[in-house]
DNA sequence: TTAGAGTCTCCCCATTGGTGGAGAGTCAAG
DNA sequence: CTTGACTCTCCACCAATGGGGAGACTCTAA
C-alpha cells in the first residue's frame, strides 16, 4: 500500500523542480494535490511525476502552461489527450512557421541595409544615419 | 526664428505616437525635451521628429530601446553613429540566425513527433499520451 | 472671467513563468 | 522538549514597452 502522499520537497527533489515551481503549478491547477496533512502541508500523489513529466516535456516543445492545461483537463476527464496535444503541437507548428517567416523577412531587410552600409558617409543636413535616411 | 518648442501633444499628433509613449521615451533619456515651461510643460524641438523616426526605424529593425539609446548617445556626442548602428544591426542578424535555427529545430523535432503520431493508440499502463511516452 | 482642453506626476495594470523573502506554523530526530 | 529543517501564506519583483486613470495644475479662446 502506498503510503498518503509525499509533501512538496520530496516531489521537488524526485523531480528536480524548485518547491517554488510546484507551488506555482498546483495554484494554476496544473498540478493537484490529493490534499494536505494536519498541518496543511500539501500531499502529492505517485502520478504528480508523471504530470510534471508531461508538463515538461509539452513546455519543452513550446506550448503554453494554459495550452497545456487544457491537454491535461481532457486527460483529467478520463479521456486520452493525444487529440487535442496534436491540434496543439499542430498549432504550434504553424506558429513556429509564422516565426520563422517574419524573422526570415526581417534578417533580408537587414542583410540588404548592411549591404549598400557606407561605414564613413558624408555627414548631410540634420540627418542622424545618412545609411538609414534618418 | 522657430519657436520656443512644441508641447507634448503637438509632438505626438504630428509624430503619431502616444502621448504616454513620448513621456516614457523622455524619461528613459531616449529623447530629450529643450526645456519646461513656466508651467511645467515640456518643450521639444523640431528636432525630436526625426529622433523619433530614427527610433522607430530602429525598433522595426528589431533593436531594444536600449540599443537605440547606445546610437543615440553615439549622435549625441557629436560623431556620426552608422558605425555602432552597423554593429548592433550585425549582431541583431546573428540573433536572428539562432532564433531561427532553434524554430527550425523545434519545428523538425514537432514534426517528426506528428509524422508518426498515433490518434487512438491503445491505452497503456498509467502514461497519459503514449504518443509522447508520457 | 470662465470653461474646456491640455498637461503634470504618481501609481497600478498588462503579459508569462516563475523567484525571493518575511513571518508564522509544523514535523521529526535527538 | 528543543532544535533545525520543512512548509505555509502573502507580498513584491524580474524581463520590455508602454496603457489607464486619478487628482491637480496650466493654458487658451471666447
Amino acid at each position: 500500500m502506498a503510503g498518503v502522499g509525499m509533501k512538496i520537497g520530496v516531489l521537488a527533489s524526485r523531480s528536480g523542480l524548485p518547491v517554488k515551481t510546484l507551488r506555482y503549478y498546483e495554484d494554476l491547477g496544473l498540478l493537484p494535490a490529493i490534499g494536505r496533512s494536519e498541518g496543511g502541508y500539501r500531499l502529492f500523489a505517485e502520478e504528480s511525476l508523471r504530470r510534471l513529466e508531461f508538463i515538461r516535456r509539452l513546455k519543452t516543445l513550446g506550448l503554453s502552461l494554459e495550452e497545456i492545461q487544457g491537454c491535461l483537463a481532457v486527460h483529467d476527464a478520463g479521456e486520452l489527450p493525444c487529440g487535442d496535444i496534436q491540434i496543439q503541437l499542430g498549432r504550434q507548428i504553424e506558429r513556429i512557421d509564422g516565426q520563422i517567416k517574419e524573422l526570415r523577412q526581417l534578417r533580408q531587410e537587414l542583410q540588404d541595409l548592411l549591404a549598400g552600409w557606407q561605414s564613413d558617409p558624408a555627414k548631410e543636413g540634420d540627418v542622424i544615419c545618412p545609411n538609414l535616411h534618418v
